[in-house]
DNA sequence: CTTTTGATGTGACTCGGTAACGTCACTATA
DNA sequence: TATAGTGACGTTACCGAGTCACATCAAAAG
């Protein structure tokens, strides 16, 4: 038997997840979520960076997710297959138990501006890692981010989904539909471009 | 003449931008910054309700002038008309002094990460904005959501490109080129959909 | 058995941000 | 003109986030 509990971090996550919902972000105090973590305000923030990274953790392998799966594509891969094989890959890193902290987390996230900041911030890194991998395969920057902002926005719209759907289907597939109907409406809008719209 | 020296928000923002520029962000505290403009910590807070808020004070014109935009533009307009109303109403909606102030701030945006947190996030709240807008105009959610992000991504790097450029030609101009080079970026995208790319 | 390592604790500190309370020129109204 | 607000500001005290130097002690390494 060592000597400390293991899983520091996952301790630290589940006790301000608890408090967090219980008292709400701002009532909680760092100390004592590391005292429901059995640790002390130090040790947490040896583990975080800050308060809100507690319910951030591991955002870098979605990162590194993304940007691997746009770069090992098939050679011969259009701009929306890239898309697709990052967005894939994205979702295959997350961790098992994604659904049930998600569901936790969200309400959380929901109710907190300081919270939704550090969130924006995660997505906007994301996106920026799938813009630059983009970038590399096809060359062209400004499709690059195009498709890199309606490739994020499918993954986070998909992600909703399946958080709030009542029956669990695949996660990858509800993002690989949402994806899906991105694509269908950036067809539209081309076709249209030349038609007017009532207000 | 007055009790006080007159337009403590702005003095606030010069005596950050030139502490921030000298020392450092995270080295100057709020209370020298506050002293600097001959004012008290505790009147810092009341006219900003964080220290990054000071240099990002005013955002909220920004968020009104692309939604007026969007909303007052011709009832028969297209999907890309409304984008280029609301983007031209954004950059309407700045100060004169903008480009002066701007050159200044950028640099200190770039080596701050807690800045360009801040930064990111009223990025985003423009998108939402610009997002609802359109979808009330449009009538289809995700036909504005890759609309938004178009525009503020043109917005964003027309107002890069105005900044670091030495001839100083009009802000809306650069901005309006780069929804122009975006737009044909899109074009390109849907009419290359079916060909293949090589890596 | 001795040394090293590394995750943790302790205590003291700085700074961001809040709140209660006081000050005093300006303003409005009688 | 007298008097009662009003509002921007200062003073003081406080809490909590985050940092740092230093101590601890089981386990691994030698």
């Amino acid at each position: 038997m060592s000597r400390w509990e293991p899983d520091a971090r996952g301790r630290l996550l589940r006790a301000a997840i608890e408090l967090f919902t219980e008292r709400g972000y701002d009532a909680t105090t760092a100390a004592q979520i590391a005292a429901h973590a059995g640790l002390t305000k130090t040790t947490l923030f040896r583990h975080f960076a800050d308060k809100r990274e507690i319910l951030f953790q591991g955002q870098d392998v979605l990162v590194e997710g993304v940007v691997s799966g746009v770069l090992e594509a098939p050679a011969l891969s259009s701009p929306m297959e890239l898309v697709r094989a990052g967005i894939a890959s994205l979702c295959a890193s997350h961790s098992a138990d994604l659904r049930d902290v998600a569901r936790l987390l969200d309400p959380l996230l929901a109710t907190t501006p300081e919270l939704q900041e550090r969130a924006t911030f995660k997505r906007a890194a994301i996106t920026e890692a799938l813009q630059q991998a983009l970038e590399s395969r096809l060359g062209d920057a400004r499709q690059a981010r195009l498709l890199a902002d309606m490739g994020v926005r499918a993954y986070y719209e998909g992600y909703a989904a399946w958080i709030s759907s009542d029956a669990p289907a695949a996660f990858a597939a509800s993002v690989d539909d949402e994806l899906t109907a991105y694509e269908a409406a950036l067809r539209e809008l081309t076709d249209d471009r030349a038609s007017v719209h009532p207000s």
